[in-house]
DNA sequence: TCATTAACACGGG
DNA sequence: CCCGTGTTAATGA
């Protein structure tokens, strides 16, 4: 396990805190699709990415979700570290967007390490790039047209699943952009026209990026 | 004008 | 066959 660590993190933290690590962490593999946080519930862990992706979304009081941002290989999750800080519930839900190997670390540590400075770093960092991705994906919503978004939606489904055929239909797109079947499937179409992707049955192939 | 909803036929897996 | 897909018509914002 700590030669995992080492090789994803031994550039970032110094060897004291990658022992650390390795000591208390807990390595968890986690099928795409599985459910890791929910809205409400408390946090006794917080994950450091080995490979893979999760989608952090945000839901409202009818059950709409929203996309908020992706974490990938080396990213940690920043609703963790308030939850930590104030003892409080998540708001937000997790979701392992494809097959994922993760790192679970108790949240006592997470104050302890502070002593760290390449943990303060990290931290830090972290915040800010979440915080970056969120203001992305609300320019996304409020100034993107449906086509646009939904573009920089398969685009971005290419680079977390590293692969330009996207096993998705329709339908499940739409959920995940809120809008309905009918658009979706009139735009993919015209982008086929426009040799942007190509159609298969619940596949697209994405040709441009 | 463009999205949503419902309805329906086609045909791929 | 089952359901994902393409299309249309009606209605609304």
């Amino acid at each position: 396990m700590s030669d995992i660590i080492s090789s994803l993190y031994g550039e970032l933290f110094e060897a004291d805190l990658l022992a650390e690590i390795s000591t208390c962490g807990i390595v968890k593999s986690v099928p795409k699709e599985e459910l890791l946080i929910d809205i409400g519930s408390y946090i006794k862990h917080m994950p450091l990415l080995i490979h893979g992706a999760i989608k952090i979304i945000r839901v409202d009081n009818d059950g709409n979700e929203l996309l908020l941002y992706f974490l990938e290989k080396g990213d940690t999750c920043a609703m963790t570290m308030t939850c930590c800080m104030g003892q409080s519930r998540s708001e937000i839900r997790a979701i392992a967007e494809v097959d994922t190997e993760l790192i679970l670390l108790p949240i006592e540590k997470m104050e302890e390490w502070l002593k760290y400075k390449t943990w303060r770093d990290f931290v830090f960092e972290s915040y800010n790039s979440r915080l970056y991705e969120m203001l992305d994906a609300i320019d996304t919503l409020a100034f993107m047209n449906m086509d646009d978004r939904l573009l920089k939606y398969l685009r971005n489904k290419v680079i977390i699943s590293k692969s330009n055929e996207l096993r998705i239909s329709h339908q499940d797109i739409a959920y995940e952009l809120n809008t309905s079947r009918v658009v979706i499937s009139r735009l993919l179409k015209r982008f086929e026209k426009e040799n942007k992707i190509k159609i298969y049955r619940s596949r697209v192939e994405v040709l441009e990026y």
